[in-house]
DNA sequence: GTGAAAGCGCTAACAC
DNA sequence: GTGTTAGCGCTTTCAC
């Protein structure tokens, strides 16, 4: 079982150097009463051997590893490499390496991995769980010395978090497509098990009770969040007795499902139908026309977890921080006036 | 510094259950001459205090870990998704967990990751090497227990390796388009310290030359792969004296800096130009009139490589092995009679 | 300033 | 079958 390592330790070094054991220790840690002769050469024979400290070794006695976890719920969702990217240049410089691990929207998978995580004694963890109602979730969370939720509610958990200001981006997003004229707007969304899809449809409702217009529960999808579902889900809509002349997808997946069923239907935007993503995308990027988009920094979002985490580490006791970050609405040319004014 | 861990050991289930440490450990770990009714009581002290194994302990014992790495290139190219998702799917039954890190193109990030996961004696590692000829990369790979190249030729390494088939997949591709009268096409491809790209250029010229068309170094742009560096290297092309009728981009981020260009000159597809993509995207995928693009199995990619990896874990002194997993060329709309012909 | 020695939590000989 | 014990490589008292 035993695998052989042939590893060099730091009696190798010590014994290159003519030192003991704890002097070496002491030089490479950067640590005080070590003649500057010493340490050369204990440097140059570190160097001479190409010794690499065992972090396992080490972490058992000083109990800090320099690693921390980021458990994202769907790898492939191209926003998350964003976020894994702005966390990772804020945690090298100062000394952590990030470990990414992906649950694929599966809560017990990624209870799994968290307890990979958690064994692994990381310094600290930044997640965003599947599902955030999952059994034991908020114990797992706590099992870490730091945790940052990355735009989730798990009050129990008592965890940092940094959150996406949903309402704000998707009630604009609503208030131009009424402006427009639109009396029948569809919104589809992922699970409710989430936050992000929580507030939206929490959103959608009120915005669409004070601008009144059509509010029925037919037209608020939450399903999964894959293509499959939002393709689903807005051929569903579409089939409705009084389809929407407006639809706005709860994320990137969803919209990517939208925007093939509209294409399979030959409809045409935004003369046939309006349509308004949340998130920019490859797709709503370069798309003729321009599609309209709720967008938000993502790099911003990575950062401020990766520094709410390093602030956490440092100082364990502090009272939980949330920071809330903004969505906003930007107008492109996937909506217009509905296709019956157009006619008339 | 040392950070205290109020963490669950062995001996402390062990005065629980009324056994020794080490009859606990057995225990745990599933081995024989152990009593049925100590197991069951050692079991059950251990859920009841919630233990949870020291992996570093663990691991400085054994000299294993349980966990691989995987070093990308760039994170935030879908395609990197669709592998780490499969190679997670593979080794995660078999009781591995998958740790994943981004290199950002950045060799020398890159070389600073791999020293982190070695020195956490991670049991194997995938990479993605930014740099092929990256000074002692072979070396940091070699440190590795086990190591498999994903799509990359380092020959001093002497790892075992997955690598794509670009040339079927291009050669099908520029043969179509010859097939419909193109004489003068343009490949925008990456940086030549990548296997990928090299073989892409190579490929190019050979079947240029035998099919007899075009096959000026100017119509060959390798470069970045940034979305901007498409774009740029798109544009030098189109403003040659003598414009290809035709341009591949081969990869995902050069193919949307592609898209982008033609879109702002306010070219039509396949009309103006016609287009290949190298990698199947959203994009491409959700496009009208559909694309053509040259396709490849990535999940069968990033399950070979945990393939590979698991068995050399198995059987450190195999020799190396190639896997060669093909790229298929599938013909769409976005490639017609060139201009000139269509105007005839 | 430097060395000797204890011990972090665990597994694997080796006793019994 | 079960307990005792010796380290894995490292940091950190504590002597000197």
């Amino acid at each position: 079982m035993a695998r052989p390592r042939k590893t060099v330790t730091l009696k190798e070094v010590a014994r290159e150097a003519g030192v003991s054991i704890s002097t070496v220790s002491r030089a490479l840690n950067d640590q005080p009463f070590v003649r500057d002769e010493v340490r050369d050469r204990v440097l140059t024979a570190s160097k001479a051997l190409s010794y690499r400290p065992d972090v396992a070794a080490r972490s058992m006695r000083t109990g800090t590893t320099g690693a921390v976890g980021l458990v994202v719920s769907d790898i492939s969702n191209p926003l998350f490499a964003a976020i894994a990217k702005a966390a990772d240049e804020t945690l090298s410089p100062r000394g952590y390496a990030l470990m990414i691990a992906n649950s694929s929207n599966d809560a017990s998978h990624e209870a799994e991995l968290m307890r990979a995580f958690q064994q692994r004694r990381l310094d600290g963890l930044i997640i965003a769980a599947a599902d955030e109602g999952a059994a034991g979730l908020a114990e797992r969370i706590a099992d870490f010395q730091a945790a940052v939720l990355l735009d989730r509610d798990v009050p129990e958990a008592q965890a940092d978090s940094v959150l996406s200001d949903h309402r704000t981006g998707l009630t604009d997003a609503l208030q131009h497509l009424v402006d427009l004229g639109h009396e029948r707007i569809a919104l589809i969304t992922g699970t409710a098990s989430q936050r992000g899809s929580r507030v939206r449809i929490q959103t959608y409702f009120d915005a669409c009770r004070r601008l009144k217009v059509a509010c029925e529960p037919a037209l608020c999808r939450s399903e999964q969040m894959t293509v499959d579902d939002g393709y689903q889900s807005v051929s569903e809509v579409l089939d409705l007795p009084e389809p929407p002349t407006a639809i706005i997808a709860g994320n990137n997946q969803l919209f990517a499902g939208l925007f093939a069923a509209i294409r399979d239907r030959g409809l045409r935007i935004p003369e046939d139908l309006s349509i308004v993503a949340c998130e920019e995308t490859e797709l709503t990027a370069l798309h003729r026309p321009p599609l309209d988009v709720v967008r938000r920094d993502l790099a911003e979002l990575g950062r401020a977890a990766a520094e709410l985490l390093l602030e956490r580490i440092d100082e364990p006791t502090r009272a939980p921080r949330q920071i809330l970050l903004p969505t906003v609405f930007e107008a492109r040319a996937s909506s217009d006036r509905p296709p019956a004014e157009l006619a008339a």
